[in-house]
DNA sequence: GCACTTGGTTGACAGCATCAACCATATGGG
DNA sequence: CCCATATGGTTGATGCTGTCAACCAAGTGC
């Protein structure tokens, strides 16, 4: 077995290995609560049930995904009952999206399948580093996404 | 409303975020210079240039994917002519891999892709910034990845 | 009314992960 | 030597994700 510390000076490495794995370990916490959910969905329920008058646009700027991914989504929570469309009264082109009392359910337990995937990965640090970590994080995210301002 | 400015510092969701953009802007980086390559193509080239004796197995275990997909990813790297195939004088199932003069040269293009990505990234980072966000990141790596190993 | 924008949907396709089946070559034990 | 088993590698199938383009319906400003 490689050694871990092997290989990389390399941010570009790590970052694609740390998100492997994370992701990897999110759906297998997921699926073993027999959730039936990808990530992506989950990700976007979770965009729902904080945000009370989401519509799919808005979703759509705050995962910074391409819309029509976002429809394709939506049209899954939606069928499977996680969610609901009303008609939003400002703009007959779009719907404001609720959870359903299914998709509250659900959502609680996606929460806790993501608590425990990062207490599990953030288990050697400290709240300090983590902390910082998101901050440094966040700063990267900035410096990219500021110059090609987003599309959509 | 563009707001990019993140209310909450999810882990999860400051993670997804910075690999979404950080891919995005090593694709259109790589595109701009016209080498036609995915993403995972080329860290397994990337791998068989830094590292001498490769096999399949080796760059699988160093990227932690599937066997699958690297052989895949193999097949058309040595239809693209960037990597060739030499037998294994240990043992006759696996293939050593090195690359071509093409995929040399297509290496430093697609090294200097990759260093303007991280550069226009960690562009409000200090060099000790950086290196502790790589420290932090390896360490939640190898959190998750030693599977069960109680050992915290 | 008319151009134009914006919210949303659909189709098509590429990239990537994962699982299972499978072949060929080792390897170790009888 | 023969067999069981393990390992390196290949292939197929399937699903999730990202991206682009075309399109429709509803809003906006003139």
């Amino acid at each position: 077995m490689p050694n871990s510390s092997q290989s990389d000076s390399n941010l570009s490495d790590t970052l694609h290995r740390l998100v492997h794995v994370y992701k990897s370990r999110l759906r297998a916490e997921v699926a073993q609560r027999e959730l039936g959910l990808p990530i992506t969905h989950m990700r976007a329920l979770k965009g729902i049930c904080r945000n009370p008058h989401s519509t799919a646009q808005s979703i759509a700027q705050r995962m910074d995904r391409d819309k029509a991914q976002i429809t394709r989504v939506l049209k899954e929570l939606l069928s499977d009952g996680l969610i609901e469309k009303r008609p939003n009264p400002d703009d007959g082109r779009s719907q404001l999206l609720f959870p359903t009392e299914k998709g509250s359910a659900v959502m609680s337990h996606l929460l806790q399948a993501e608590r425990e995937t990062a207490a599990a990965m953030t288990r050697s640090l400290s709240a300090q580093e983590l902390t910082l970590f998101a901050e440094l994080s966040a700063r990267m995210v900035e410096n990219l996404s500021r110059e090609s301002d987003g599309g959509n």
